[in-house]
DNA sequence: CTTTCTGCAAACTCTTTGCACTCGT
DNA sequence: ACGAGTGCAAAGAGTTTGCAGAAAG
């Protein structure tokens, strides 16, 4: 029943932390596998879920796409751009009158998700031709 | 290139207009099978693709589960129950200030969709236990 | 008739899981 | 040594797709 500090949940941790974007199991994998080869993905998985669980990561479900996991603990909100994919943080303003409402109406509130979709600055405006979706802005993943 | 009225297609709709919960792809194939017994899952699939790149339905993508398939086309909000899975509509104010404050940055912001996640009044106040999750609250489903 | 749509089934993507073995503690 | 954790590979859910034949216009 004990929590065990394996190196692939350090490692699995240390890259989360490290990483500024969004990251999806597979890039989190590829990153664990530079430190621990021979990791497997569901190991991975195994412990990102486990992460989760503990609260230590957050899990961002994007429309039609892979689950993201964002180290960054606070509640803050998010803008997918739909041409290529990356993910900024945001920090809007909450709906708490609303929210105190539904929990006077017996509702228990426990997390609250706010996604922008839209095209980003560089998809917005191309000086030459908007990227492509995914792989373009996040190069080198190997 | 033109679009055809199918019989298929247009039980699909059917389903979808009828309903007033968010039913999911497997749901509305299994509504759409009663008017239409021969369909297949993937034509369901291919028609509701269909009625969303024409704008008639709103695809809601929820934590960890099947995308679910939304009429209302007014942007508005939800909040899913973490014990039975209903997804209630809500209105709550959207951040325009934030929004456009982002397009003065620069990003074309196409859709807002904000989700809270917690107990519905049922399952927060359970008078004989919880609700199982997923089918206790949407019974009968044929 | 022409062209889109359909049913079927196989393929695909993402994620979870059973099992025997490994490694923290 | 004990048992949580691991690698592997297979299974699972949800969704997409190629193809030959059906049917809408």
């Amino acid at each position: 029943m004990k929590q065990r500090e394996t190196r692939q949940l350090k490692a699995t941790l240390a890259v989360l932390a490290a990483a500024r974007d969004h990251l999806t199991a597979e890039q989190v994998y590829r990153r664990v596998r530079r430190h621990v080869p021979g990791v497997s993905l569901g190991t991975v998985y195994r412990n990102l879920d486990k992460l989760r669980a503990q609260g230590r990561v957050r899990v961002l479900q994007l429309a039609g796409g892979p689950a993201r996991y964002d180290p960054t603990l606070h509640e803050h909100d998010h803008f997918v751009c739909e041409a290529c994919g990356t993910v900024t943080d945001l920090d809007l303003p909450r709906a708490r009158g609303a929210v105190r409402r539904l929990a006077r109406a017996g509702f228990v509130v426990r997390t609250q998700t706010i996604a922008l979709y839209g095209l980003c600055r560089a998809c917005a405006a191309p000086p030459h031709g908007p990227r492509a979706a995914g792989a373009a802005s996040h190069p080198g993943e190997a």
